[in-house]
DNA sequence: CTTGCCTCAAGACTT
DNA sequence: TTGAGGCAAG
C-alpha cells in the first residue's frame, strides 16, 4: 500500500519454500552456533521467554514486565513462526501501536531470519491495518478507495462547521470538545446510533450523538475517514460482510499483538473477529504500564484475557535485564499498592548498585539546579549526556530544565512536543499538494486559500463555502462560477482568480515535473517561502527549514500520490537525532526506553499525582497515577533521582505543595532519602531514623549542625539553617552508604508531634503571616492573611 | 481585511 | 506565566 521504497518495495517471497527460508536464516552470522533442532534465537532466550516464543497455538497471554525481553520475544516468535513453516509471512497478522514499533519489529525480524522479514505484509499498526483493508473494499462502506484520512485540524474544522449549521454557539459548545466525545465513542466502538442518551447530553443539551450523526454524514460525502474510522469501519464492514471477515479470519492463521494493555474496545472487538477462526492470538503486555486509560485503553482487556479467550496459556516474563536490584525493588513495592493487577514479581541478577534517591529541595528551581548539577558531574566521571534523562508528569515542568540546561550550556533534547508533521507550515505545504492532486479537497482549499494573505478573508470565505453546499460542489469549482459573476469584488476578487489559475498551472506542471520540483514551485510561487522570509519572527527560519527538510523527504518516494498516501496515515519522520544531550521528556513518552541515569522530579501531590487524578473518585486514576510512576522508575538502569519540592510555581502562581504519596509508598530498604533543608516530612522520618542508626557516619562534614538529630527541634532548627543559607547545601553529605535496612523511611505523613496549635498565628517566608486553621501531623494548614487557605510543612513557618 | 489588545484556561498524545 | 482565540478599532 505504501510506496516507501527502503521497504516494502522488492519482496519475493511468495515462490520461497519454508526449507529455503530456514536455511537463509541458519546462513546469518548471529554469532552464534545453532544447535541440532535449535534455531539460533532460541539459545538467546530464558526458559520463560522460551516458552512464550514455543507456544504456538491457542491464545498465548505474555505478562511481559519491563525490561524482561518483550520485543525480543515477539520477533522470535515471528522467526519461528516463519522458518518451522508454521505460516507463510502474509498469513501472520502482527499488529503495534505506533510505526516506531512495527519498524523496530520488522527490523529485529529481519535481523534474525533476514529478508524474510520484508514479506510480512500485515506488520504494521492497528490503524494502517485497517486501512489496508478499507481501501480494499471502500465500496462496501460508502466510500471510494482513495478515502483521505483526515488530520485532527481537519476534523476539528469540519466539526466547527457541523455546530454551526445547527445554530449552537460554539463558544460553549467547542469544536474541539466534540471532537474529544466523538474519539471516545469511537474507542468504545460505539457508532452514532448506539450513543447512550446519558453520553449524548454531554454536549448541546442532548444534540451529541446528532451531531456525531451529521459528522459522520459530511466525511462520507467528502471520502473522508478520521482515525477513528479506521478501526470503526473495518469493523462494521466485517459485521455486514461475512464473506469479506471470513476471507481475512482464514488468511490470517497466526496473531500477534504488541502492548496488548493499550487496546480499546473497538480494537478488542476487531481482534475477536479476526481471531475468531484459527484462535492463535497471541498478546503481549504489562498490566502494570497500562498508562492510556485517558486515551481509551482498557487495562480490563488484559486483565480479562483469560477469561475472553478460554483455555488460554500465560506466560509471565520476570526477569529483568534492564535495572539493578534497588530499582526493580522501588518499583514493585510501589506497584503493590495497586488492587487492580494480575501480578508479577520482577527479579534480576544485576549486582546492587545505587539506592533509588529521594530528595526534597525548597522549589523548583533548586530542583532544577540539583538535577543539573548532578548531570554535570556524571559527565566529569566519564559519562555521556545522552545517558541521562528527565522524566516529567506533565510538559510544563519541562521549562525549568530546559532553562537551566541552557544557562550552563548542558546539550539537552526535549522528546515529544509539537512533531514535525503537526507543524502549521508543514500543514499548509500538505493543503496545497492534497489540493493539487485533487481539486475537491474543500478543507485543504479553507486551510490554504488565505495563506499567505491574498485578499481572501472569511466574509468572502464563508460566501464561497455557502454557495458551495448549496450546489452541492466543491469550493473550487464554485470559485470558478463565482468569478464569472460579479460577486465578488476589489481585492478578493483579484487574489482569487490569482490563486485558481495558479491552481490550475501547477496541475499542468504536475503531469510533467517530478514531484519535488513540483513541490518547491508550489512553495515558491504561491508566496508561502516568500511569506516566511518577510517573517519577523525568530522562528520563520527553522519553518524554512523544515520546508527544506520536507521536499528531501518528498524525495523518498516515487510519486505524490505515494508519499502523501504515506503521510496521512504514518505521520512520522522521525527528526534527525542529534548528537549527545540530556533528554527531558514525559513520564508517558518515556515508556519503552530506558537511560542509565534518570531524573524523576516533581513528586508532590497535584503534581504527580496530578490533581485531576486525585479529584476523580474511585482510585481507578490514581491506579494509573501509579503505573505511570513504575513505568518512570523502571526506565532506570543504574541510577533512579526522584525529587519534589515544597514550593513551587504552577500557572504563575506560588503554590506550597507536599510530597507526593508515592514516596511514602517507596520500600525503605532501597531508597535513600537525602534531606537537604531537613524540612519534609517523610523523607525527614526516614532521616532520622538513618542518622540514628547510622551514628555519625551519615553526618554531613563540617558546620556543627549535625547534633541531635533526635531532637524535637530539628526539623525546624534545620530548616531554619537551611533557609537562612539559601537552600540546599548539603545535598551530597547526607548520602553515603547506609546499611540499615530495618530503619522505616514511611514515616506516614500526619503521624509525629504536632508542633502548631490550631488558631496560632505564624510567619511562612513566602506566604507571610497566617493563622493556624488545621494540623495534621506535620501538615498544617494556614489561612494566610494575603493569600488564603494553603496547605505547608510545618518546618517552613514560625510562631510570629 | 488586518492588527493588536484582552480574556480565559491550563494533562498525559498516538493513529 | 503562557498561549490561543475572540473582538474592536484602523
Amino acid at each position: 500500500m505504501f510506496a516507501y521504497r527502503s521497504n516494502l518495495a522488492n519482496h519475493t517471497m511468495s515462490s520461497e519454500s519454508p526449507l529455503t527460508i530456514s536455511q537463509r536464516a541458519m546462513a546469518q552470522p548471529l554469532g552464534l552456533s545453532a544447535v541440532a533442532g535449535e534455531f539460533p534465537w532460541m539459545l538467546d532466550l530464558n526458559e520463560r521467554q522460551r516458552q512464550a516464543v514455543e507456544t504456538l497455538d491457542g491464545p498465548v497471554l505474555v505478562l511481559s514486565g519491563a525490561g524482561t525481553g518483550k520485543t525480543k520475544v515477539l520477533t522470535s516468535r515471528l522467526a519461528q513462526l516463519l522458518v518451522t513453516g508454521r505460516a507463510k509471512p502474509w498469513e501472520i497478522l502482527a499488529v503495534t501501536f505506533t510505526n516506531k514499533a512495527a519498524r523496530e519489529m520488522r527490523e529485529r525480524t529481519q535481523r534474525l531470519i533476514g529478508p524474510v522479514g520484508e514479506g510480512l505484509r500485515w506488520l504494521g499498526t492497528f490503524h494502517s491495518t485497517s486501512a489496508m483493508i478499507l481501501r480494499q473494499h471502500a465500496e462496501l462502506v460508502g466510500l471510494k478507495p482513495s478515502f483521505t484520512i483526515l488530520d485532527t485540524d481537519d476534523q476539528i474544522r469540519l466539526l466547527k462547521q457541523v455546530i454551526e449549521s445547527e445554530g449552537l454557539d460554539q463558544k460553549r459548545w467547542t469544536p474541539r470538545f466534540l471532537a474529544s466525545l466523538i474519539e471516545g465513542w469511537k474507542n468504545r466502538a460505539l457508532t452514532p446510533d448506539k450513543v447512550p442518551t446519558d453520553q449524548a447530553f454531554l454536549f448541546a443539551n442532548g444534540k451529541g450523538a446528532k451531531l456525531y450523526a451529521l459528522y459522520q454524514a459530511r466525511l462520507k460525502i467528502l471520502n473522508c475517514v478520521d482515525f477513528g474510522d479506521l478501526l470503526l469501519e473495518t469493523i462494521s464492514l466485517f459485521l455486514n460482510q461475512a464473506d469479506v471477515l471470513n476471507q481475512y479470519q482464514t488468511r490470517f492463521k497466526f496473531i500477534l499483538v504488541d502492548e496488548y494493555q493499550d487496546t480499546n474496545v473497538a480494537q478488542y472487538l476487531w481482534l475477536r473477529l479476526l481471531a475468531q477462526q484459527h484462535k492463535n492470538l497471541c498478546v503481549v503486555g504489562d498490566d502494570d504500564q497500562s498508562i492510556y486509560g485517558w486515551r481509551g485503553a482498557e487495562v480490563d482487556n488484559i486483565l480479562r484475557f483469560e477469561h475472553d479467550f478460554p483455555g488460554a496459556t500465560i506466560v509471565r516474563l520476570e526477569r529483568n535485564y534492564r535495572s539493578t536490584p534497588h530499582i526493580l525493588a522501588a518499583a514493585s513495592h510501589l506497584i503493590s499498592s495497586n488492587k487492580n493487577r494480575l501480578g508479577k514479581t520482577l527479579w534480576t541478577k544485576m549486582p546492587d548498585g545505587e539506592r533509588v534517591l529521594v530528595r526534597g529541595l525548597w522549589d523548583g528551581e533548586a530542583e532544577a539546579r540539583l538535577i543539573a548539577d548532578d548531570i554535570e558531574q556524571w559527565r566529569r566521571s566519564g559519562r555521556r549526556y545522552g545517558e541521562g534523562a528527565v522524566l516529567v508528569r506533565a510538559s510544563w515542568q519541562m521549562r525549568a530544565f530546559e532553562e537551566r540546561f541552557l544557562m550552563l550550556q548542558i546539550p539537552y533534547r526535549v522528546i515529544g512536543g509539537p512533531r514535525f508533521f503537526e507543524r502549521a507550515e508543514i500543514r499548509d505545504a500538505h493543503a496545497y499538494f492534497r489540493l493539487v492532486r485533487s481539486l475537491d479537497d474543500d478543507l485543504a482549499f479553507e486551510r490554504i486559500v488565505n495563506v499567505p494573505k491574498r485578499g481572501i478573508g472569511d466574509t468572502s470565505v464563508q460566501r464561497l463555502s455557502a454557495a458551495a453546499r448549496l450546489a452541492g460542489v466543491p469550493l473550487v469549482t464554485m470559485a470558478k462560477d463565482l468569478l464569472g459573476s460579479d460577486e465578488l469584488k476589489g481585492q478578493a476578487r483579484t487574489g482569487l482568480t490569482r490563486f485558481i489559475n495558479q491552481l490550475e498551472h501547477w496541475r499542468k506542471k504536475a503531469l510533467e515535473l517530478p514531484h519535488t520540483e513540483l513541490a518547491e514551485m508550489i512553495l515558491d510561487e504561491s508566496g508561502y517561502t516568500d511569506m516566511l522570509k518577510a517573517d519577523k519572527n525568530p522562528q520563520s527560519v527553522s519553518r524554512l527549514d523544515n520546508l527544506k527538510e520536507l521536499v528531501r523527504s518528498m524525495g523518498l518516494f516515487d510519486t505524490l500520490a505515494a508519499y502523501l498516501e504515506h503521510i496521512e496515515l504514518v505521520m512520522d519522520l522521525d527528526r534527525a537525532e542529534a548528537g549527545d544531550g540530556v533528554q527531558i521528556l514525559t513520564l508517558h513518552a518515556a515508556k519503552g526506553l530506558e537511560w542509565p541515569l534518570v531524573f524523576l522530579p516533581g513528586w508532590e501531590e497535584e503534581v504527580f499525582p496530578s490533581k485531576r487524578a486525585l479529584d476523580e473518585k474511585g482510585d481507578k486514576a490514581l491506579e494509573e497515577e501509579r503505573r505511570l510512576a513504575y513505568v518512570g522508575l523502571t526506565r532506570a538502569r543504574e541510577s533512579a533521582r526522584i525529587s519534589f519540592a515544597a514550593n513551587r510555581q504552577i500557572y504563575g502562581r506560588w503554590a506550597s505543595v507536599l510530597p507526593s504519596r508515592f514516596i511514602d509508598e517507596l520500600p525503605d530498604g532501597h531508597v535513600d532519602a537525602v534531606s537537604d533543608t531537613g524540612y519534609f516530612t517523610q523523607a525527614i522520618g526516614a532521616a532520622e531514623a538513618r542518622f540514628n542508626a547510622y551514628g555519625p557516619l551519615s553526618t554531613p562534614p563540617g558546620d556543627g549542625f549535625n547534633a541531635g538529630y533526635e531532637s524535637p527541634g530539628w526539623k525546624r532548627a534545620q530548616a531554619a539553617h537551611a533557609l537562612k543559607k539559601g537552600g540546599l547545601t548539603a545535598a551530597k553529605g547526607f548520602g553515603g552508604p547506609i546499611v540499615d535496612g530495618e530503619a522505616k523511611l514511611v514515616a506516614k505523613t500526619g503521624a509525629g508531634d504536632a508542633k502548631y496549635k490550631l488558631g496560632q498565628r505564624i510567619f511562612h517566608d513566602k506566604f507571610g503571616y497566617g493563622l493556624v486553621a488545621h494540623v495534621e501531623g506535620s501538615k498544617l494548614t494556614i489561612a494566610f492573611e494575603k493569600s488564603g487557605e494553603k496547605k505547608v510543612i510545618d518546618s517552613f513557618v514560625r510562631l510570629a
